[in-house]
DNA sequence: ATTCTATATCGCAAATATACGATAAAGAAA
DNA sequence: TTTCTTTATCGTATATTTGCGATATAGAAT
């Protein structure tokens, strides 16, 4: 990269962009979609779904808590970990704000 | 990374996370901005707003393009981008699929 | 007290992404 | 035709991400 530009954008395009990061792994997307079928917390079946070794999945809860996409506790051997609902509301917001404006899906029209 | 282990993920874990990533970088939520805000074909002045190089901007407008986030039409010395809203439709609904479900955000709790 | 189980972290290797300058390509302007 | 303008692509350097095995940590079970 030789540097990074990234703190030159706007601090609502980085926020974004984060959150488009943090689900932007199918791995990510796949911890996700299994907390939520679940819709109550859970701890280690999330390894056993996913065709990744326990390091990696760690690994990927970690980014997940990183950018708030979900919360946790740790309470000794278990963790348990919880989709943070509040943060894909906000974000469904904000994108509407940038993307939708006044105008519905229907009514955008493309020149090319 | 050794593998990619991307393939053993659900084609629509996958979709998901393409999407998320075509949107994962400040530069291309900027350059999205921007194509929205005059919610027209835009062309050259991408670059003048950025505080990238000319080639840094191609390069993120061609990761739009191949992730279907935006369509462009090159008439030889002037290109023009528009936003393909029909997939950010589709990606609301699929999001909307995976993550809400029949409830509300409000009617979701957390236990950790 | 020792062993087992669940999870996080470290260290490393490989893959991808980001960024730029230089250059190519192709129509527009002179 | 020659030069200018706009955009894409190539080559390359550096940064970040992904993935794993090994190990650390800490409570649970014996």
């Amino acid at each position: 990269m030789a540097q990074n530009k990234k703190q030159e954008f706007d601090k609502d395009e980085i926020e974004i962009a984060d959150f488009a990061k943090a689900l932007s792994h199918p791995a990510r997307i796949a911890i996700l979609k299994e907390i939520s079928k679940r819709d109550t917390c859970i701890c280690g079946e999330i390894v056993e779904v996913l065709p990744l070794a326990q390091s990696t999945v760690s690994q990927h809860l970690k980014e997940l808590l990183k950018a708030n996409v979900i919360t946790g506790t740790v309470d000794g051997t278990k963790s348990c970990y919880c989709i943070n609902w509040k943060v894909f509301e906000k974000f469904e917001k904000t994108f509407a704000k940038f993307f939708h404006k006044a105008k519905s899906f229907e009514e955008k029209r493309n020149c090319c």
